[in-house]
RNA sequence: GGGUGUGUAGCUCAGUUGGUUAGAGCACUACGUUCACAUCGUAGGGGUCACAGGUUCAAGUCCUGUCACACCCACCA
């Protein structure tokens, strides 16, 4: 399919000629990967799936950006390029946006209920509906897909060359197949396995909850000073808790090392106030000694800290939150829950047992006042505790069987190669490395939601109907991708689902970013190629997911196949607030990426990301847009100016025109632009596209004010083949220069040129152009642009116009480039509106302009 | 508290390995512009390169310290 448009209008109408680009880009198939070339003739990018969980942000837009500019220019090299597109719809963002959107909710108790259809609720102040499993699954499926739909707009609008043939969803049966088989291989491995292990809960909705749904809320709340007394003496501890409701799950008594007020007590024993528990003080750097009494109690688990200090410490668990947010039923007397008098502790619990934690601190401070333990009346505080962000109550920590990745075991692999990668900044490497240095726990990848991968697992169930957890039933790898809840393990039948000696699935589903780390791996599925393999040439992402996207798609690709997933990444910098603040979500829905678009048309928009170098945050700034808008205006017009003198010219149909480039000053001209050239590539063998932008822009500009009023009247003249010759060459450059900037206006004019028009090819399927060994003197073409801005300058400095004749001027220059001064006097003429016979030379001693006596009689006849 | 950056003109940012008088765009001022382009052109004003020391013939650039800001992580008895 040729392009629509053959020659260019008088006015530029940028929306017809994004359209016309978009389908020609489209019904040609412009960018398609070919997978019949070989790896070293492919650039492959491992893209990021944008979170399809409502609207994209301008931020998306700048790096996305970056990266396509980067593509095009590799593609241009000669390289096919493997550029996929994926959306990243799965997991608890989507699950949150379905949830507000259609203003319901998952109860896996409900039965599936056919021919529910969601709908789009505007204000929540209505109950959640509550509906089934599958109902909720085809809620998110039916989002995503709107969702997605209008991101693959705004991501055609903006003019990124993906190959849409290579598009993926990490909800997507191929993706989950891919994710279940590294489950599986991870498995097999010995690198991940079920742990029960205490994890963030939500009391109300009854779910483990990820970090990323948290957020601190500042609380009224008490500190309790209770004495601890000393098993076997008069002494007693004081210790400050604003959770004495945890004083049942008390562990141990920690105190730092170099404090002197506790240091006798060390190895000791306390007596667990009200239960008598024997717990042992012991020193810890954990414990602060300006904090509260300098001493404190860890317990199974008022907070974070007593899950990090349990897990090191070997000590047994002592589980007295249940799910539902109240006091287990335990005994004190059996398993860990020791006490030196199990009857009078039992009589103290037993008034605790089945209350809400709120209840339960009511009811034992009044308990510890009865029995003399506190030492003084509960004083007010404010302080922060962490919530689940939709939830109303404070998260606890519960229990429960996770599917952990080893991974702490790896870490001196995982930073050798962090090492064997290349960073862009270089400066993200450190990140990265201290993210892994730091690393203290494994990686829980199983969380209790609905719309994510599922664990390809089930278990047996014994006689009594209890699963066996300590041998999983593992699908086959011929059998993916299943559904636990749906598809059945070998060697059953559905009917044993649930029952005695049957079994049962693992309802969990995957945590996100055990998808994502497989994007490379999804996407070459989705590519259908064989020609690629690990690792991918660039992963293009932002800085703020280095300790989970990069990270886990490193370690992924370690533990499959023990190698790096890509030789570089290139690390973007976020869209700040005016006040440099992160862009809050706020300020990017006023601007939406598709406001921007059809304000300042595509290529603007993308001159403005490509302002901007890798890495470095940058304040939102839309002038900048506007000063891409003139650059656009600018190629447009001074196209339009080349091609008329084209049309007149006796070049117009010459093919090749370089070989009429003769002319001493053109040559030089065409030097200029050869070491532009060179320069521009070599920004962009390092990625640094923004100064190969700039290096462009400026020889552009340059060419725009200064060239063309210098060879303006010369190339009039139908027969000065090598001004016209040249004119051709340039343009002919810059729409190549350009391409990866501003593909659509660079297309329409390529598009519309007046020669070597036949084929229907695109510009973007054009060689970029690579530095000549063209090395003519400059100097001469230096000189003229020196004497061209003396004479403007002395016509400003006058004031008057820029077309007042010059009766009278004198130029001085060194005799060896005098010469060649005198061979491009009419140059000279054209460009100062010098009168014949009005231009002299001499000799001197550097280059000079002197003697300049303007016409004013001229101007005054007007 | 740990890590990583940033600090250059009114604003947004360049400034490569130290090397003339520190740059660009926008904004501002003045002048101009029928002949590709007012989405234009020419010229101009504007900087103690965060601060303090140091190395050097020479520092925006290298070293040390301080301050401010941002991001990530940890902490919050």
């Amino acid at each position: 399919m040729p392009y629509s448009k053959k020659t260019l209008d008088t006015r530029m109408n940028l929306p017809e000629i994004e359209d016309r680009c978009k389908s020609y880009w489209a019904e040609n198939n412009v960018y398609r990967y070919d997978n019949t070339r070989s790896r070293e003739e492919t650039f492959v990018i491992d893209t990021p799936p944008p979170t399809v969980s409502g609207s994209l942000h301008i931020g998306h837009i700048f790096s996305y950006t970056q990266t396509d500019v980067v593509a095009r220019y590799q593609r241009m090299s000669g390289k096919t390029v493997f550029y996929p597109i994926g959306w990243d719809d799965n997991g608890l963002p989507t699950e949150r946006r379905v949830q507000n959107y259609f203003n319901i909710a998952c109860n896996p108790e409900l039965p599936y209920e056919a021919g529910f259809e969601p709908r789009h609720i505007e204000n929540d102040k209505t109950p959640r509906q509550d509906v089934s499993r599958k109902n909720f699954i085809e809620a998110c499926e039916k989002l995503t897909a709107a969702d997605e739909a209008v991101f693959e707009n705004v991501f055609k609008n903006i003019g990124h060359s993906y190959d849409w043939n290579i598009k993926y969803t990490t909800i997507s049966p191929e993706a989950i197949q891919k994710s279940q088989e590294s489950f599986i291989d991870l498995y097999e491995k010995g690198f991940v396995s079920l742990v029960e292990s205490p994890t963030m809960w939500d009391v109300t909705f009854q779910s483990a909850v990820a970090q990323a749904e948290v957020e601190d809320r500042e609380t009224a709340g008490f500190f309790h000073d209770i004495h601890f007394p000393i098993e076997g003496s008069d002494e007693y501890v004081t210790i400050a808790t604003t959770r004495p409701e945890f004083l049942p799950a008390c562990i141990a008594i920690v105190a730092h090392p170099d404090d002197e007020r506790y240091q006798k007590f060390f190895g000791k024993k306390v007596l667990v106030p009200l239960f008598d528990t024997p717990v042992e003080i012991v020193p810890s750097e954990h414990a602060e000694k300006d904090k509260g009494t300098g001493i404190m109690m860890v317990c199974t688990f008022g907070d974070a800290a007593d899950v990090a200090w349990w897990k090191q410490s070997g000590l047994p668990l002592k589980q007295i939150v249940g799910r539902d947010g109240r006091l287990l039923n335990i005994k004190f007397g059996e398993g860990a829950f020791v006490s030196k008098n199990p009857d009078k502790a039992n009589e103290m619990y037993q008034q605790l047992a089945g209350l809400s934690m709120k209840q339960a601190r009511a009811k034992i401070v009044e308990l510890l006042r009865e029995n003399g333990f506190l030492a003084q009346e509960p004083r007010p505080i404010v302080h922060a505790v962490k919530f689940y962000e939709k939830g109303t109550l404070p998260l606890e920590f519960v229990t429960s069987r996770q599917w952990f990745v080893k991974l702490q075991d790896k870490k001196e692999k995982l930073i050798e190669m962090g090492r064997k990668i290349k960073w862009k900044p270089a400066h993200m490497q450190t990140r990265y490395e201290e993210w892994v240095k730091g690393l203290n726990q494994d990686w829980c990848i199983s969380r209790q939601r609905f719309f994510g991968v599922p664990f390809p697992v089930w278990y047996a169930l014994d006689a009594e109907g209890e699963p066996d957890y300590t041998r999983p039933i593992v699908a086959k790898l011929n059998a993916l991708p299943v559904d636990p809840m749906v598809d059945v393990p070998e060697g059953y039948t559905e009917a044993k689902r649930g029952k005695p000696n049957g079994f049962v699935a693992d309802a969990n589903v995957m945590d996100t970013w055990a998808t994502s780390a497989l994007t490379p791996q999804i996407a070459m599925n989705a590519g259908k190629t064989d020609k690629i393999n690990l690792p991918f040439d660039i992963r293009p992402q932002a800085h703020d997911i280095i300790r989970t996207w990069a990270f886990y798609t490193i370690a992924k690709a370690l533990m499959h196949s023990n190698t790096i997933p890509w030789n570089e990444v290139l690390v973007s910098g976020f869209i700040l607030d005016p006040d440099r603040k992160k862009m809050s979500k706020s300020k990017g829905n006023v601007v939406t990426p598709q406001h921007l678009l059809d304000t300042y048309g595509a290529d603007s928009v993308r001159y403005w990301a490509a302002s901007a170098r890798l890495g470095v945050d940058t304040a939102f700034e839309e002038q900048i847009m506007a000063q891409g808008k003139k650059l656009v205006n600018k190629l447009f017009n001074a196209s339009r100016f080349v091609f008329n003198i084209v049309e007149n010219s006796a070049l117009k149909n010459e093919k090749n025109y370089t070989p009429f480039i003769t002319k001493p000053l053109d040559m030089a001209w065409l030097s200029k632009m050869n070491a532009m050239i060179k320069q521009a590539n070599d920004y962009f063998a390092t990625y640094d596209y923004a100064a190969a932008l700039e290096v462009i822009e400026k020889r552009f500009w340059d060419f725009c004010d200064n060239d063309l009023e210098i060879i303006k009247k010369r190339a009039y003249d139908i027969n000065d083949k090598s001004a016209a010759a040249t004119l051709m060459f340039c343009i002919d450059t810059f729409l190549k220069l350009f391409a990866p900037f501003c593909p659509f206006i660079t297309e329409e004019i390529y598009q519309c040129r007046p020669w070597g028009n036949e084929s229907a090819e695109s510009l973007h399927l054009q060689a970029f152009p690579k530095a000549g060994d063209m090395s003519a003197d400059t100097r001469v073409y230096d000189n003229v642009s020196f004497i061209a801005s003396e004479i403007r300058k002395a016509k400003t400095t006058a004031n008057i116009t820029q077309r007042t004749p010059v009766k009278q001027i004198l130029i001085k220059a060194p005799e060896k480039e005098l010469q060649a001064l005198k061979d491009v006097a009419d140059d000279i003429e054209n460009v100062g509106g010098i009168v014949p016979g009005a231009l002299k030379f001499e000799v001197g001693e550097a280059l000079e302009v002197t003697n300049i006596e303007l016409d004013l009689s001229a101007l005054s006849e007007n």
